[in-house]
DNA sequence: GTGAAAGCGCTAACAG
DNA sequence: CTGTTAGCGCTTTCAC
């Protein structure tokens, strides 16, 4: 049986007349007041009065009006969620799983909108999170890059996730792509790999140029010079917007060149998915004629590979989580870390990469 | 400049002391009766008095406070989006972006929350909403199944996506797979093929029969029948824990078998992936040798495979466009359709499929 | 056309 | 320990 009972508006909105403090109250024989008492757990309350209005409480089920809670307090326990092109970096949505968990925890709930990145779109939403007084916002785009926010119609504290603003006015949490890359050389090169290719991503993303320095910097720190001969980009275009994988061909030229690399390191695992075609077509055996590390950690596509691709992940959801700590902190009057919050991307091994010395040896053992 | 000043609560919960009605009637010289009247586009206001209240309005930068008008008028804008685990299939947050589309139109604001499939978390979430008051609320799941939803502590109107309710007692939106199962099949047999396999979703997912169903109607249809030693499960272990993608296996199996099938239907992109790992690792090539039609279009997998996969896309935007609308009409007091919707997956046909006579030639060309 | 008064559901401040 | 009063920001009702 439910307590609330329908009816309907002359505009016809649904209407639900809800249990309110004063029911429970009359019910219970106390004022509004001992029930506020008792539902925000005030420890001054006789324990016979307070388990009696509790009882009332489940009985009625009665749940607080958040509304009239924010009218009195003047606080509110909304978060805005504010994204640019949900989904399409699938597990880039992890990110809202992340926030999510870390709001629970303070007791809030989370508004989501997502604005398709249209500046209009992201200024209505803005207004909406202003009617609802949201607490904080969080903004979340869907792959590492700058962007700019403008005057934005929002004053209550705001985190970026994913991005940073070009003016540094608002704290943000990114993945750590430099770390990243370096991790990707790193493996392959104390696997014993000495020839190690590159298929980056779209060379006007940012990640691309810090993975690329974090590949670099691994070389270094073995003694060793990335070639830059052996790198191409995997992909072209305008990103979101007539962005084409040209990873198989870039694979093919690097494998079908002199000098053939016995590792590549991708820029993401769909370039990985493109990279071990181009070996398949090219008659080598992966890992033992080629070594592959792909990057972001979509298990749609690791797990699923044959050999499954060994990757370095990209922590969305502790992106997430992290985020909404530091607005937590802000909506709590704290301060927020002045640089960007960089998230380790750690490596995922399965396998997709082996030394180059045992080549065929390995591959015997694997099947 | 922001019209917000902030100040500290003895808890040191942020606020945000904003421009209010009577603010701007107080700098306007009118009552806050007309601010309200200009706001809410209230005909009956004299053009002057409306021209210099809506000056006003947006030099304050003024923005009702959604509290205060849920209060008074009794009902809300705010819907209620309720998922299971989010993101395990990547593309099914696209559900999300069509409920908000639709709800955007309304004038809706969205609420979300993820249980992780958790009950005590659900029912958190179901309380949340109605703390909210929500005027309505969708609960979305993320691959096609039955829900045992219990008793909802929620009395608004509630939509399901991607799921049903075992005692049918509310509105569903679901994929057609029966006739995505069709389609896939058809497809095929127009090609011309007549040794078809199957490597499925796990068996115990209901979207398996019903696609194994639509692909035995279309053998029918063109008056051949479905040979069952051709097909396989792709997928084993129960879902949500310990499933194991077992497609390679399979197909290396159907591949190498007598009554070779000279095409493959897959259960979603992921076994494609694995299948046509198996057609390689067996010296065939895709599609020459071997037809594959995927299911799901998850843009990550289909566009990057090489060559590009043949799939039927799961319509999840418009699954989420769908359920939004019935939520919108159930809200305004209007009636649901009693029996599940069923929105159709339409193929999108790439390069992984061709007739299976003109094998080696079609392959020449293709390169 | 416009304004004054009342009240939505809740809690802060204070009184008892 | 418990109750009373007042008011958060808005819109409904009704009067002018």
């Amino acid at each position: 049986m439910s307590t609330m009972s329908k009816t309907l508006l002359p505009d016809a909105v649904s209407l639900f007349v809800m249990t309110t403090l004063k029911d429970v109250a009359k019910r219970a024989g106390v004022s509004a007041k001992t029930v506020s008492r008792v539902v925000n757990r005030d420890p001054l309350v006789a324990e016979v009065t307070r388990a009696a209005v509790q009882r009332l409480v489940d009985e009625l089920n009665y749940v607080p009006n958040a509304a009239a809670q924010q009218m009195r307090t003047q606080s509110s326990r909304t978060v805005g969620f504010l994204t640019d092109v949900i989904a399409t970096t699938p597990y880039s949505v992890d990110i809202i799983r992340g926030v999510q968990e870390e709001l629970r925890a303070e007791g809030r709930s989370m508004m989501i909108a997502n604005s398709g990145g249209a500046p209009e779109q992201e200024a209505e939403y803005w207004r909406m999170f202003r009617a609802q007084r949201a607490a904080g916002a969080i903004y979340a785009t869907m792959y590492h890059r700058p962007v700019d926010l403008g005057e934005i119609d929002f004053a209550g504290p705001l985190v970026l996730v994913n991005c940073y603003d070009r003016k540094h006015r608002y704290p943000a949490v990114l993945p750590d792509d430099l770390a990243g890359g370096c991790t990707q050389a790193k493996y392959l090169i104390e696997l014993g790999h000495r020839r190690i290719g590159l298929v980056s991503l779209n060379p006007v993303i940012r990640a691309a140029d810090l993975r690329r320095d974090g590949i670099t910097k691994a070389h270094k720190q073995s003694g060793l010079s990335f070639n830059d001969a052996l790198a191409r980009p995997g992909m072209v275009g305008r990103p979101g917007g007539g962005e084409r994988l040209v990873a198989y061909e870039a694979a093919r030229e690097l494998l079908t060149g002199r000098n053939r690399p016995t590792a590549i390191i991708c820029g993401h695992d769909q370039i990985a998915l493109q990279v071990m075609a181009a070996a398949a077509d090219c008659g080598l055996s992966v890992p033992g004629d080629l070594s592959i590390v792909g990057f972001d950690d979509q298990p749609t596509i690791t797990d699923a590979l044959r050999p499954a691709l060994t990757t370095v992940a990209l922590p969305y959801y502790q992106m997430g989580r992290a985020a909404t700590l530091i607005l937590n902190t802000l909506i709590a009057g704290g301060d927020a870390p002045l640089k960007p919050l960089l998230v380790p991307c750690p490596l995922v091994i399965r396998q997709s990469c082996c030394p180059p010395e045992t080549t065929s040896r390995a591959r015997r053992r694997r099947n």
